[in-house]
DNA sequence: CTGTTTCCATACGCTAGCGTATTGACAGAA
DNA sequence: TTCTGTCAATACGCTAGCGTATGGAAACAG
C-alpha cells in the first residue's frame, strides 16, 4: 500500500535536493534515481518536472548563482565602508559550512561542461566585488587588482584548509579564530590603505556610495586588464 | 590481426596513466576500460597487474604522494633561508600546471574514502613545512602558525583562481607576474620578520609589519591614471 | 457522472563500467 | 621439443543509472 503524500513535489524541491547532494557528495551525486529515493518518490515524478538530468543540474545551478548573489548583496547591505566589507567577507567564510562545500564541489566539477560557466560567473563576480572594495579605498585599478587577488586567494584557500585540515583551523567560537581574523586583516587591509584614500584621492568618499557595481555582473572591472 | 607491441605494460605505466587521467578529467576518469583503450590494450591486461580499480587508485596516490614529497625536498635543497623558501613556494604555483590540477582534483574527491587520507597527509606536510619556515624566522609557535595558515591559504587560493579565472591571473612570463609575486611577499613575509629573532616581543608583529607595505611598491609601479 | 489535468508508479530497453573465466601467444628453461 | 610462467584478448554476467512508454490515481471542471 504505497502511501500518498499530500504535499507534492515541485521542481524547486528537486533543485534544492540536488544542491544538497552537491554539497554532500559532489556533482556526481546529482543522479535521478538516488535523488528520487531520497525524496521518497520514483523516477516517474522526476521526468514529469524535468526533461533530463542536465535540466535538473541547470536548475540547481541557477538557484545557486542567484543565492550566491543575494548573499553578497545581504553582506553589502550591512557593512558600509570597504574595510568592514572585506573583514565581513573573511569572517563569513566560517559561517555557512554548506555554502563552502557546494562551491568547492562545483568549482571542481568537469563532467557537464556548462557547470564551468556558472562557476566562472560567480567567481568573476566575487573577485570584482573585492576589487571594487579596494578601489573604493582609493587605490588604482592595477593596485586594487593585486590586493583583491591576494584577498580572494586567502578566501578560497581558507575554504580548502577548513575542509582538508579541519583540525588546523580554529573554530568560529574559539577566541583564536577572532585573533586570526585580526591577524589576517593587518595583511589584507593594512591601516595605510585608509590614508591613501584621504591624501591623493578626494573622491574616495563618492565611491563609497557607488554600490551599483554589484548589479552589473562585475563586467566593469573585468575589462580592466 | 592484432598488433603485438614489443614493450609490455607495467603497473607503473598504469599508475602513471591514472595520474594523468586524474589531472585531466578528475578521479572519476580513473576507469579500467577507458584507460585500457587509451593505452592500446584491453581489460585483460589490467586485471593481471591489479586486483581491482581501487588498487590502481592506491598505486596512483602513492606515486603522487611520493613525488609531492620529493618535489618539496627538491625545492628545499635549492633555497636555504626561510624567506627564499616561501618565495619559491609562491612562485612555483605557476610552474607545474599539471601538478596543480592533480592536487585540486584529488582534494575534491570523495568517492573512494581512502583518497582523503592521502590528501590530508600531503596537506598536513605542506602546512608543516611552511610553519617550519616561519619558525626558522624566530616566530613563536602560535605566530608561525598564523603566518603559515595565511601563506598556505594564498597558495591554495592561487591554484583555484588560476584554474577558474585564468584570464585574471598573470602569465608566468608576463612581467606583471613577477610584480605580483613581489607584492605578495611583502604581505606574506614582511621585512620586519627577519629581525624578530633579535627582539622577542611577539605582539609587536602587528604593528611592525605595516610600515612598508606601500612604500615598496608605490615607487615600483608608477600607476597610470 | 464523465472527462481532463496533474502528478506519480511501474515496467522496459539501453549503455558504461566492474569483475571473472577462459583461452591464447610468446619467451625462456629443461 | 616440451614445459612453464608471463602478459594480454575475448567472452560473459552483473549493477547502476538514464531515458521512454504506459498506466493509474486524485483533483477539479463541466
Amino acid at each position: 500500500m504505497p502511501k500518498r503524500p499530500k504535499v507534492m513535489l515541485s521542481s524547486q524541491d528537486w533543485a534544492e535536493a540536488a544542491l544538497n547532494a552537491i554539497g554532500d557528495r559532489g556533482v556526481e551525486a546529482v543522479a535521478v534515481e538516488p535523488l528520487a529515493r531520497a525524496l521518497g518518490v520514483t523516477k516517474g515524478s522526476f521526468y514529469w518536472h524535468f526533461p533530463n538530468r542536465d535540466a535538473l543540474l541547470s536548475a540547481a545551478l541557477q538557484l545557486w548563482e542567484a543565492r550566491e548573489t543575494d548573499e553578497v548583496l545581504a553582506r553589502v547591505a550591512q557593512e558600509t565602508n570597504p574595510r568592514a566589507r572585506i573583514k565581513r567577507l573573511v569572517t563569513e567564510v566560517n559561517t555557512s559550512r554548506r555554502a563552502s562545500r557546494v562551491y568547492l564541489a562545483l568549482s571542481n566539477a568537469t563532467k557537464p561542461a556548462f557547470v564551468r560557466d556558472y562557476v566562472e560567473r560567480v567567481s568573476q563576480r566575487r573577485l570584482s566585488f573585492i576589487t571594487d572594495c579596494y578601489g573604493a579605498l582609493g587605490l588604482s585599478a592595477e593596485r586594487a587588482r593585486q590586493w583583491a587577488l591576494q584577498t580572494y586567494s586567502v578566501f578560497l584557500g581558507s575554504l580548502q584548509i577548513r575542509r582538508d585540515l579541519p583540525a588546523e583551523w580554529p573554530a568560529a567560537d574559539d577566541p583564536a579564530f577572532a585573533e586570526y581574523v585580526r591577524f589576517l586583516m593587518v595583511s589584507l587591509v593594512p591601516p595605510e590603505l585608509d590614508h591613501i584614500a584621504a591624501e591623493p584621492d578626494v573622491q574616495a568618499n563618492d565611491r563609497a556610495h557607488d554600490n551599483s557595481n554589484l548589479s552589473d555582473y562585475g563586467t566593469a572591472s573585468a575589462d580592466a586588464r
